[in-house]
DNA sequence: CAGGTTATGGAACGCTCGTTCAGGAATGGA
DNA sequence: TCCATTCCTGAACGAGCGTTCCATAACCTG
C-alpha cells in the first residue's frame, strides 16, 4: 500500500515510558519525547494524537510490563509469607536500585496527575485495584489454608498491603536505604499475626 | 524611609502554599501566583528571588503551619494508642475532607520535586525525619511505661508509621474514602501489639 | 515501472512560560 | 516641602511549550 513504518509502536511507548517515568509528565516536553524515541515530532502526533496520548499508552504499557508480572507471581502457588516478603523485596529493589529513584509510575501518577486528569485518574484506580485484588485472593486462600487466622479480614489486610506498598514507595524516594526500608516490611507482615 | 508594602510577606505565602499545593510546583505558573496572591509579578520577583524561591517559602510555611502544629499533638501527654489513633484519624479527615484532596505537600513533593530538586529533598526529607522522630519520642516513652512490649523496636516501629501516613496519603489520592482508609489504620496499629 | 499512499523531516504556528525592566506612585525623614 | 528610597505597575523579553502543516522521501500494489 505504502510506507512501512520505521519504528516498532511498542518500542517507543516503552522509551516513552522511561523518560515520563524519570521526570513526571509536567517535566517532559515533546522534544524529550523526540529524542529518547528517535521519532520525529510529526510522526508521534500521527501515532498517538498527542503529548497526553503517549502518555495514556505508556501507561497502559507500564501496567502490561511491570503491574501485571509482579502481581502474577503473587498468583503462583506457595506459602504466603515467603510470597509477601519477596514481593516487598522486590519493590524495595526496585525503588532504590540501579540508582534509578523512579519509584511506581502509578505512585507517581496518583500524586502528580490523577487529582486533575480523568483519564490517569481511572487507569490509577484500576492499578491500585488490581494489586488489592490480588493481595486479597491471596490472603483468603492463605486464610483458607489456615496460614492466617480466621479473625483476620483479608479485605482489611489487602487494603493495608496496597497501601503499605505505596508508603514504601514515598518513602524510597526521599530516603532510598534498604536496611531502613525493609524494616517497614518486617513490622508491616506482623500485622498478619 | 519609603514607600512600605502593601502586603504582608506571610499572607503571600499562604496564598501562594495553597496554589502549589492543590497543582504541584510544574503545573503552577507565575500568573496563577499573582492570581491567587493579589501582589503583582514584580513584587513577588523583588520579595522572594524568583518561582522556585517562593515555593520553598511555601514549604517552609508549611512545615511551620501544619507539619508542626500535628506532631505537636502527638507531644502532648496521654497514653499511646489513642493518640496515635486521633493523628491518623486527622491524616484521613485532613485526605479526604472538604473535597480538596490535596494530600500532605511533603508527600506530594516526595514524588514531584524531590528526585530532581536538592532544596526540595532537603526539606522533605527533615519534614519525614521530624515525623519519624516524633514517632520515635513516643514509642520510646510508652514502651517505658509498658504501653507497648519491649521487644519491639521504637525505630522500626516509628519507621513503619511514617511509611503507613504517606500510603495513606497516596490512597486517599485514589479513593478517597474514610471506611477503607481506616481500616488500613487499625490494621497498621496492630503492628503495635 | 508507474501511481497511489503513507511516513518522514523540519520549519513554523500561536501561546504561555519564567523573568526583567523602566517609569510612575507613594512614603518617611530632613 | 522636597528628596531619597522603596514599591507598584504593566509592558516586554527570549525561550520553550504543544501542536500543525507541507514538501519530500520511501514504499507497496497493480
Amino acid at each position: 500500500m505504502a510506507r512501512p513504518r520505521e519504528f516498532e509502536e511498542e518500542a517507543v511507548v516503552e522509551a516513552a515510558l522511561t523518560v515520563f517515568w524519570r521526570q513526571g509528565y509536567q517535566a517532559t516536553s515533546i522534544q524529550d519525547l523526540v529524542e529518547a524515541t528517535g521519532v520525529n515530532r510529526g510522526s508521534l502526533y500521527d501515532t498517538f494524537g498527542d503529548k497526553h496520548g503517549l502518555f495514556l499508552e505508556a501507561v497502559d504499557h507500564y501496567r502490561r510490563r511491570y503491574t501485571a508480572r509482579r502481581l502474577a507471581q503473587l498468583e503462583a502457588p506457595g506459602p504466603l509469607r515467603p510470597k509477601l516478603a519477596s514481593f516487598f523485596d522486590e519493590v524495595i529493589e526496585f525503588s532504590v536500585g540501579e540508582g534509578r529513584l523512579l519509584g511506581c509510575l502509578m505512585t507517581n501518577c496518583a500524586i502528580e496527575l490523577a487529582p486533575h486528569d480523568r483519564d490517569t485518574a481511572v487507569a490509577v484506580a484500576a492499578s491500585m485495584g488490581a494489586m488489592e485484588k490480588a493481595f486479597h485472593r491471596l490472603l483468603a486462600e492463605a486464610q483458607r489454608e489456615g496460614e492466617i487466622s480466621a479473625e483476620k479480614s483479608p479485605r482489611d489486610l489487602a487494603r493495608f498491603l496496597t497501601a503499605t506498598s505505596n508508603g514504601l514507595r514515598v518513602m524510597a524516594k526521599v530516603s532510598p536505604q534498604r536496611p531502613a526500608l525493609k524494616s517497614v516490611v518486617r513490622v508491616a507482615l506482623q500485622a498478619l499475626d
